[in-house]
DNA sequence: TAGGTACGTAGCTTAGT
DNA sequence: CTAAGCTACGTAC
């Protein structure tokens, strides 16, 4: 049987009937599905069948009762209906007269594949006929399949004037290193194909992509700069943009909230590589191309300023268009070695194949999990519930310890791995099994045990359920992927195994019930609080927990070798407790597992700002690895973009003096001279993100607001455009006249501001804990050298 | 084209003098 | 003028 991997996937209405088309990348080459005739569905009530027939009167429709139930245990009947549009006609008339119905929201090419396992990879077989460049199927039939083939890629980039104005493309990728550009042609050392204008390089696109024919178009910021762009331009010629397989064309929607558009190229995925890291969970301090490249490769252009750069392309495609064209081709290379360094596709096709979700889909946690779980939620005759009107009742959230300030010795760090799909696995905490379980109630099996308690009213079946072992298998997997050390493997698994609670929790979820996530939740409190009484049972102090962590002091200054001893003997005793307590108290096979994770050989607990309180969320510590010292930050000013590098620098020399045991005295005096003397003014700056559209700014205006507007208005006057008035960030600076943008800084450095708010508070988290005092160091100092007033 | 809650800090605004 | 409340941001897990 053929075997491919599902790139885009689209449902229509023909003839009073349905078309689904699947575009496949196959060994073969690109294939295309069509199945005609696949009747859309929803289900309803049976009790409301009389009032259901009265409103669909005028629909065609056909009722199928299965033996279905809802959540709340009425029983359910399928609607069958024979277009797109009848089905959304009747799910409208329906829920106009208030008759629920359930499961109305899937699209038809979504639900097709769901009910079939089919996920990325598929089976396929049915009726071949060759067409231009690719295989059509017809009377086809497919089925799920574990497949991992390759694409053919295409990295995309486009150069345009300040005005839209296309310049030039960029090709590179598997067969291709060229530019396209508009001009005459003269040598050069990049490969360009030069063409008339902008409309001949628009068709010179099209030509180039049919030709070359990827199954996968990468970029940056590919969908909402360069293909927008490349349609709107094409909009004006009246050109259709043949960009898609099959002499398809390119088609451009308009985002919810009117700020993120899709755009969509049958047979074709276009991938944006800013979207693909942070789905897979990288973060940099900027996301531009620049700074990725340079952070991933040590490579790139080493310029930001989106001025200089857009003043340099209109100069260099007056003056120097071999220039362009080779800036042109590397900005491809970046973007294809990003990917190639991060194996960013490996990850996405991988994610793909475990949720079903589409390659180039953003988020979608909510429709993974339904991906898995509603198909084996019918083959036990459910029909799922739909999304809490109101959005559900909050639920807690994981429990943070309070914490004992101080500077410790030896505290250890123990970590209940994966700690809530443990819960689940362990507890049997399943939407399915909550209905089941509450029906079981007290009940007992012939084992005599009856259903498992949750919180908040919950009880779960020991045995009706598809999560735990949906969790199960993955966890299977990903311990395999770490042992063949596939880091992108494991990595993309622990990720979506770890979206399941939060997806529970979430009133955007059609399974949302606050007795599932409460269950996972409040049952961790339980664990945590019970592991921290028995490792002070046990004989030694915990100072600090959160959420899946217990921070242990280890008194009696022990030597490394005894601490790693200690850690690793809590572990095991705390996990054969947990195992014990767990079989004796409610008959389960303990799936919790703590693990002995880190030895601080020196370890800050900070208080509250002034207060005696411990913090919570916030520490640091000195770990000793393979001889090497390794301080670590958690939530102070070091770990926070929005302080300035004098604060870290700072904090960073300072802690690393304080666990060492050195007198930080006088660099702390020094520091405070240099900042005065104007001696770290490259490390003043600010920086923050402007989270809100600058006008949307009125409750208070902070300073990065502040310097924003200044920044915007200096930019007016000099006759250029503004740059801040839709969210980014802002680097800006104190002056004696208040904030002001970095880039346009009028007035003198306040220096004190930096003394009182960027050193001082940062000082004042750690010397207490040896005596000292921020204050006094520095008054003395201001005393012999300050200014006389 | 819907993963979550808990927490700390800075700085602005405003109510109370 | 100060204290309290609120807004905004970034972070831990």
């Amino acid at each position: 049987m053929p075997q491919g991997f599902l790139l885009t996937r689209h449902s229509f209405d023909q003839r009073n009937s349905t078309c689904i088309h699947y575009w496949l990348a196959t060994p073969e080459g690109p294939v295309k599905l069509v199945i005609e005739g696949e009747r859309p569905v929803f289900m309803v009530k049976v009790a409301d069948r009389t009032q259901v027939s009265e409103v669909l009167a005028g629909v065609p429709h056909e009722w199928q009762q299965l033996g279905f139930q809802t959540f709340s245990r009425e029983e359910a009947a399928m609607l069958y209906f024979p277009t797109i549009d009848a089905h959304r006609r009747a799910q409208a008339l329906l829920t106009d007269r208030g008759i629920e119905v359930f499961e109305a929201d899937f699209r038809l090419h979504d639900r097709y594949l769901m009910e079939r396992f089919a996920r990325g990879g598929l089976y396929f077989e049915g009726v071949a006929r060759a067409k231009e460049g690719y295989t059509e199927y017809r009377n086809v039939r497919l089925k799920g399949a574990e497949v991992q083939p390759g694409f053919k890629v295409v990295s995309l980039d486009v150069e345009c004037s300040g005005q839209g104005v296309l310049y030039s493309i960029g090709l590179y990728g598997h067969g291709v290193e060229e530019v396209l550009m508009v001009g005459q042609p003269e040598s050069a050392e990049t490969n360009i194909h030069w063409v008339n204008d902008e409309r001949a390089l628009l068709q010179a696109l099209e030509e180039r992509i049919q030709s070359l024919d990827p199954d996968v178009i990468i970029g940056w910021a590919v969908v909402d700069f360069d293909f927008r762009l490349l349609l709107k331009r094409a909009g004006r010629y009246g050109l259709r943009l043949k960009l898609g397989r099959g002499g398809s064309d390119a088609r451009w929607r308009d985002g919810r909230e009117g700020n993120q558009g899709f755009v969509t190229l049958p047979g074709r995925v276009v991938l944006d590589g800013i979207d693909g890291l942070k789905n897979a969970t990288y973060n940099f301090e900027s996301f531009s191309l620049e700074f990725v490249a340079q952070t991933l490769l040590g490579r790139g252009k080493d310029t930001e300023d989106v001025d200089n750069r857009l003043a340099a392309i209109e100069h260099d495609f007056r003056h120097d268009k071999p220039k362009l064209a080779a800036y042109n081709l590397e900005d491809c290379r970046l973007v294809w070695d990003i990917y190639e360094h991060t194996r960013l596709l490996d990850y996405l096709r991988l994610r793909a194949q475990l949720t079903g979700l589409e390659l180039d889909r953003s988020g979608g946690s909510v429709a993974a999990f339904t991906n898995l779980y509603l198909p084996k939620l019918h083959r036990s005759r459910y029909v799922a519930p739909n999304l809490p009107a109101d959005g559900g009742l909050a639920s807690p959230g994981g429990y943070v310890m309070d914490s004992r300030p101080g500077l410790y010795d030896n505290v250890l760090v123990l970590d209940f791995k994966s700690l809530y799909p443990s819960i689940i696995r362990t507890f049997k905490i399943d939407p399915m099994g909550l209905i089941e379980g509450l029906a079981e109630g007290l009940a007992e099996n012939d084992a005599g045990e009856s259903s498992i308690p949750g919180f908040r009213g919950a009880r779960f079946s020991r045995d009706k359920h598809f999560l735990p072992d949906i969790i199960t298998n993955l966890w299977a997997q990903r311990d395999i992927a770490k042992q063949e050390q596939d880091a992108a493997r494991s990595q993309a698994i622990k990720i979506i195994m770890n979206s399941f609670y939060g997806v529970l929790g979430s009133g955007g979820c059609r399974f949302y019930d606050t007795r599932l996530a409460s269950s996972i939740t409040l049952r961790g409190h339980e664990i945590m609080q019970q592991t921290a009484r028995w490792i002070e049972e046990l004989g030694h102090q915990v100072i600090y927990g959160d959420t899946d962590s217990t921070f242990v002091w280890l008194s009696g200054q022990p030597s490394p070798q005894q601490a790693d001893a200690v850690g690793k003997n809590l572990a095991s005793e705390i996990n054969t407790r947990w195992r014990n307590k767990l079989k004796d108290e409610l008959a389960l096979a303990c799936e919790l597992e703590l693990e002995f994770e880190t030895h601080y050989q020196r370890f800050l607990m900070p208080t509250i700002r002034g207060s005696e309180a411990g913090s919570k969320k916030r520490y640091a510590g000195l770990v000793v690895k393979e001889g090497e010292e390794k301080l670590v930050f958690k939530g102070l000013e070091t770990v926070r973009s929005d302080w300035t590098a004098l604060a870290k620098q700072f904090q960073t020399k300072l802690y690393a003096m304080v666990f060492k045991g050195e007198d930080p005295s006088d660099y702390i005096c020094e520091t405070v001279e240099k900042t005065r003397a104007g001696e770290m003014d490259e490390q003043l700056v600010y920086r923050k993100r402007l989270r809100r559209r600058l006008d949307q700014y009125v409750k208070n205006i902070p300073p990065q607001v502040r310097a924003a507007r200044l920044a915007d208005e200096q930019r007016r006057l000099q006759g250029l455009s503004p740059k801040y008035q839709n969210k980014g960030w802002i680097q800006y600076v104190i002056t004696l006249n208040g904030p002001e943008p970095a880039e346009y800084q009028l007035s003198p450095i306040d220096y004190q501001h930096y003394i009182d708010r960027q050193l001082k508070p940062v000082a004042d988290a750690i010397l207490p804990f040896i005596d000292l005092d921020f204050e006094s160091l520095v008054d003395g100092q201001l005393g012999l050298f300050g200014p006389a007033d």
